[in-house]
DNA sequence: GGTGGAAAATTGGTAATACCACTTGACCAG
DNA sequence: CTGGTCAAGTGGTATTACCAATTTTCCACC
């Protein structure tokens, strides 16, 4: 099956991308107000909704705000929904290290829920995502599918919809630009395999049905997880 | 800046709320087709192009893939392998409780992490939103407003953006119809005036820099709102 | 000159309608 | 069985209209 589905490219993506391209190009930088919907429209010849569609989709990425009567605003760092965040430039600089530290919390806490009420078929799908992640690296390849799959199934393991939510969430910023470049950089068959021996004393600790034990696992993880980002950040920096 | 600027609720987030909710409880498992938008239209008593807006959402999430002439089809992260279908009714079922479980989780150790490193300005903002809450309860309104705006304070106060972004999202799954549903049908000023109280208490423990009483006492809180809920919900059905 | 309120202008929100492009399924011919 | 045609259905885009919310302008009054 070597062809690739041909899909049309739809009009309301590529006004997107077009306007996601000026904001990062510096043209309308955070804080900044697009252009009326009408103007938009006008300019890049195409109809309103069709612009209307587009930063529906730029508004659900976060990228841009909508204020009913005012206008459409440039997010980013430092501007939320018009207010003036005081944590604003700590958010900036420090993202892929504030990502890390609320999965600390966050993900150890589904852990411990998780050895708490885990099924057997459960602990069978955690078992599957360990499998495929030692199936990538025996690829040669970075195990993320195998990562992601391990985390949300021990988010779904806890029963809870909206931690899976949570934990699926925060994996989606994971793949934000700033982390995604350290993680190409530090990648490495032998920081996986400590992150592969880590998540095996998690999945331990959770057949074991041992919150404590379960929570402390995973912190361990993700503080080690923590150190190697630390470290690989030092040396991009 | 002690005041939170009120957003209306835009249909399509509502739209795209209510099938979100139908494909989670599995109304429409993954690789289902969706109604034709004409029909949800119809069947939701709303325009054409208010549907497609809020399938351009779910399409920008990835729950969904939208197929020119064929249909829509759910995707459904999460739902994608037969165990976990075995979450599935679990999730249909205990939805708004999960989310304060959640909640009770992620907020207790914010609450935590705030007392380690709240700042001046942040515990004024924390009150700040106290104050809101009582001016609303003043105007025999629902003081959600200040509610949000305290939890969302907390959050901030951790210093860490993507809890603050967690805190977030659950409160804006909060706005649900099922969960508004309910919050409707429970209103009463003395059950507000006890969730007070239960604020007053965590930042009480927040402005004492004790994490281990402000843990406990956002839990207390939730806890108590756990409580609120169920009677309320026993009530419903 | 300054302030407050009303009106006008602007901007986004939603709906209705029209028509086009694509897909699917039915049917028929070879 | 395969390929072609046609009709029906579905999404895609555009135009127009009107409503709701916000901002700006104008004017009266002190």
């Amino acid at each position: 099956m070597p062809f690739q589905s041909i899909e049309p490219r739809r009009l309301y993506r590529q006004i997107a991308d077009q306007i996601r391209g000026l904001i990062r190009s510096g043209e309308f930088p955070a804080g900044a107000r697009l252009p009326p919907e009408r103007d938009l429209a006008k300019q890049l010849g195409v109809s309103r909704p069709s612009v209307r569609e587009a930063l529906i989709a730029l508004e659900v990425e976060g990228l841009v705000a909508v204020r009913i009567g005012s206008g459409i605003y440039v997010m980013g760092p430092g501007v939320k929904n018009g207010e003036s965040e005081l944590t604003g430039t700590v958010h900036a600089e420090a993202g892929p290290f504030e990502l890390l530290r609320a999965r600390y919390v966050i993900e150890s806490e589904c852990a411990a829920l998780a050895a708490k009420s885990v099924k057997k078929a459960q602990l069978a799908a955690i078992e599957d995502a360990l499998g495929q992640m030692q199936r990538e690296l025996d690829d040669d390849s970075q195990p993320l599918g195998g990562d992601r799959m391990f985390h949300l199934r021990i988010a779904e393991a806890t029963g809870n919809g909206a931690l899976v939510a949570v934990v699926k969430m925060l994996w989606e910023e994971r793949t934000g630009p700033l982390y995604k470049q350290l993680e190409d950089h530090y990648d490495s068959p032998a920081l996986w395999i400590s992150a592969m021996a880590e998540h095996r004393a998690v999945l331990k600790a959770i057949t074991a049905r041992d919150p404590a034990a379960a929570r402390s696992a995973m912190q361990r993880h993700l503080n080690q997880a923590y150190k190697r980002f630390s470290t690989g950040w030092d040396t991009l920096h």
